[in-house]
DNA sequence: TCCTTAAGGATAAAGAATATCCTTAATTAT
DNA sequence: ATAATTAAGGATATTCTTTATCCTTAAGGA
């Protein structure tokens, strides 16, 4: 069980769109080419953000994508289940239905305890990264690089807005 | 990103196998029957158990599985790692090294953020699984079931042993 | 001696992830 | 106007993983 390429691509991606200016946009091409990435395939990845709400897009030079709100209220798991869907990684096929003991037509009264106790994990899961922002992942991903790196990389990227 | 079907499979399984009676044996044959799943499939995923030192099994007619230890020491975590490996959901590339701008030669001198974050949520999902032992999912799983279905579930299963 | 069983190797089928290509429509720059 | 650029989305191909199935081997019990 692994998540997508596509995860780790998109939460690159928010990082750099986070330190666009407003109303700036950065298009597929330059984030797929910045990351070393295949524009394409990144582009849905991309489409599935923006139909979650998460970006902004528009046509056209100087287009591209920007960010839907702040980045203070964009979390990592609202951009992970954009791309990765939001059902749960526990698939529960009801095989308790299958005891050969069990009387026909006989009706569970509540969901699986294997299936409560995986959910439940799962929500720990969900909780621990609804609780990074997109603001938190810039902080993290700027401390300890040298500034000049990051002020080439802003340029690199400005240069493109 | 989905759990294999196996590990429903085998978590059932564990929980009839709790219920054995000390040195006795059930084989793959009845588990797969009793749950209406592959035989010969839901072999690799007990063979994964056994390895990982949760099962031990025996040959012959009576052999099968047992439980290698006492049901309050093997946890949903253990069982679960035995069948999808412990490798983390999230897999880092590292494509901040993709990063134009990135002097040749320049090492990072940390783990990316985004891995980091990642692997922190990978780590509450083990942890809330670290949490739930076998005894506690036989509990779960007899609580509310009609008297009349666990005993004849049970005599099922004690023909077989 | 014969039957049963786990272990494990080889292989096949189905589905998901990872792309690539193409068309369309909108937007901008010239 | 016109040409260039861009996201959106459909179609398709490739690779990998999951989900099996089959077979052989060796061990244990009747």
């Amino acid at each position: 069980m692994i998540l997508k390429s596509q995860v780790e691509w998109v939460l690159h991606c928010c990082a750099i769109l986070s330190a666009l200016p407003e109303n700036k946009y950065l298009a597929t091409k330059d984030l797929a080419e910045f990351h070393g990435v295949p524009k394409e395939y990144l582009s849905k990845a991309l489409q599935s953000l923006s139909q979650a709400g998460l970006l902004v897009s528009t046509l056209g030079p100087s287009g591209g994508y920007r960010l839907a709100k702040s980045p203070s209220d964009i979390t990592f798991l609202d951009v992970i289940e954009a791309v990765e869907g939001n059902t749960p990684t526990f698939a529960c096929t009801e095989i308790r239905q299958k005891n050969p003991c069990r009387p026909k037509g006989y009706c569970e009264p509540a969901p699986c305890g294997i299936a409560r106790v995986m959910w439940e994990a799962d929500e720990a899961w969900r909780q621990s990264l609804r609780a990074v922002t997109l603001t938190d992942l810039s902080r993290m991903l700027t401390e300890g690089v040298p500034p000049a790196l990051l002020q080439k990389s802003f340029e690199w990227i400005m240069a493109r807005t």
